[in-house]
DNA sequence: CGGTAACTTGAACCGTGTCAATCAGTGTGG
DNA sequence: CCACACTGATTGACACGGTTCAAGTTACCG
């Protein structure tokens, strides 16, 4: 099964095969009785959002529907009828153009939403697909909007959640049209660290979930810009890089590199932290590929 | 009072300058009283979503609030108060970077709903600048969020608002990663024609109302590639260019023009339709400019 | 009518895409 | 068990689209 067939959305697995067989679900230890169900009050705290004060514990039950790799949550001109949680594993969520080439919009995983999109046009606008082995909780957008309507703090929640969402979409905006090639993928390297340790996970080493042609398609870069990025770094010192598994060794330098600067003014950094990688370094910032430190860090350096 | 300068915002001018003379607004032949209040079915026409039905007269009063060019609707880092509704006049909505360059994330006009990015962190996340003298509904968060409770039919319209707002970003991310420098200029006209055919103006003959850097901010390029890009189009005599002033004279090109294909294997097109230019047209296509026509299109005009 | 901001155009540079070759990892079938 | 196919990743050579820098023109405004 190629998850990367761009074009051709073969239906071959449905995009709802309901109830499987009963698992011990959660891998993240997110506490679970073994069943299939969750309470308002379970999803409530998956999304870090307050569970309404009045809310009785016969609100509602969502469905868990777990996907295997490569399976597809929902497809882009599918009628919306859910939002979709992810309760554990990790998806793509992207885009089809008219030339059937994807763009990669997201990389869902543990408490994030989807199916958002679906609420203007009734329509799915994107398609959702499991990178690895998912439990996703299915929410009903009829009963999601119903018992919003009941508790006030859940609607607020809603919006919120979609503002949120909304300030993403636009901070990606700024970084596609704004960075480059280094300084995109050292944020996309910081900001999945991030994530992780937010889920209880290290921060420094993790393994990337998706191939660098997706990463590529997230970033507006090719394959190869990534792959030689990400082999730049790890001379550097910064990162240490195994196929898909990554080890950040220097974080600030990661969330400080930047774009070059206009002008042409840039101090030719001779001397950086890693006094183990520096001539390797050194030769890197020949070539350009630190374009500029944070000023306020180099300086601090020398 | 210099709409370009980016780091400094200076507060030279409150964010909201109350209440002004009242003036017959409206340039766009919204009916109109003279007032500088609008009712709430007035502003669901302005949104273009049902009035709710059971709604009564006394449900609300949205106050009106004018703008001269230059001014700020709202800051970033401002408290979150007031959504906004465009009722006339053309802005830009923008995002600062940490080394203050301005990103320019939209351009609303009559219609366009602003202000959705504070409500999660109650905070504003981008400004919003008119670009030329504007008038604009001032809907206080709390009063909408308390109307919704009462119409179910006007929380499902802002659901659906925001959730078209984040289509149209996706879209946006999109076309950044995806177009080339042409197509994403001949795009952005093309959407531009017809916002205003759907205002009730000319979608061929229109006034760009913002500056060439403002538009290679919003498309990911540099002012000197818009300015190119535009005298080329004129040149291959698919638009008039004069100054702001841009007539489009050959839609379908417009829309057609994409980005080069992964593949080198692009034919070769040689003949074009508006025969007085068409000279012109192959020395374009010699140069490169005219990367690729839709497929279908192209072989319907030999 | 001067001063400034916006726009246009040219020339050179370089970051990133494109193309191609190679290698590693994985699954499959003889 | 190995050969084979296939997908993903790495790396190099090269080309080119778009940025950068610079100069000059036009439009606008006090």
């Amino acid at each position: 099964m190629s998850s990367e067939s761009t074009a051709i959305r073969t239906t071959d697995l449905p995009a709802n095969s309901h109830i499987n067989f009963p698992v011990l679900a959660n891998e993240a230890g997110w506490r679970c009785q073994g069943n299939l169900w969750s309470t308002l009050h379970d999803v409530c705290e998956l999304l870090h959002i307050p569970t309404p004060v009045s809310a009785n514990s016969e609100d509602g039950l969502f469905q868990h529907v777990r996907y295997k790799a490569g399976q597809r949550i929902h497809t882009i001109g599918q009628h919306f009828e859910n939002l979709y949680i992810v309760n554990s594993g990790f998806l793509k969520s992207v885009l089809i153009d008219e030339y059937g080439n994807e763009q990669v919009l997201s990389f869902p995983m543990k408490g994030d939403l989807l199916g958002i999109d679906g609420i203007y046009t009734q329509r799915h606008a994107s398609e959702a697909v499991a990178l690895s082995d998912c439990d996703v909780i299915l929410v009903p957008y009829k009963t999601f909007s119903a018992l919003g309507r009941t508790y006030a703090e859940l609607e607020q929640a809603m919006f919120s959640a979609m503002s949120r969402e909304l300030v993403r979409e636009q901070a990606m905006i700024s970084m596609l049209s704004a960075l480059s090639a280094e300084a995109k993928v050292a944020r996309f390297l910081t900001n999945l660290g991030e994530r992780f340790g937010q889920l209880g996970y290290s921060n420094k080493v993790f393994n990337l979930r998706m191939t660098r042609h997706e990463i590529g398609s997230y970033l507006g870069l090719t394959l190869e810009t990534v792959s030689r990025t990400l082999s730049a770094f790890n001379e550097l010192g910064m990162i240490t890089v195994d196929q898909r598994q990554i080890g950040i060794i220097d974080p600030i330098a990661l969330k400080t590199l930047r774009r070059l600067p206009p002008a042409k003014s840039r101090s030719k950094v001779s001397k950086i932290v890693s006094e183990k990688v520096s001539e390797k370094v050194s030769a890197l910032v020949a070539k350009n590929l630190l374009p500029q430190w944070n000023s306020e860090l180099a300086s601090s350096l020398n």
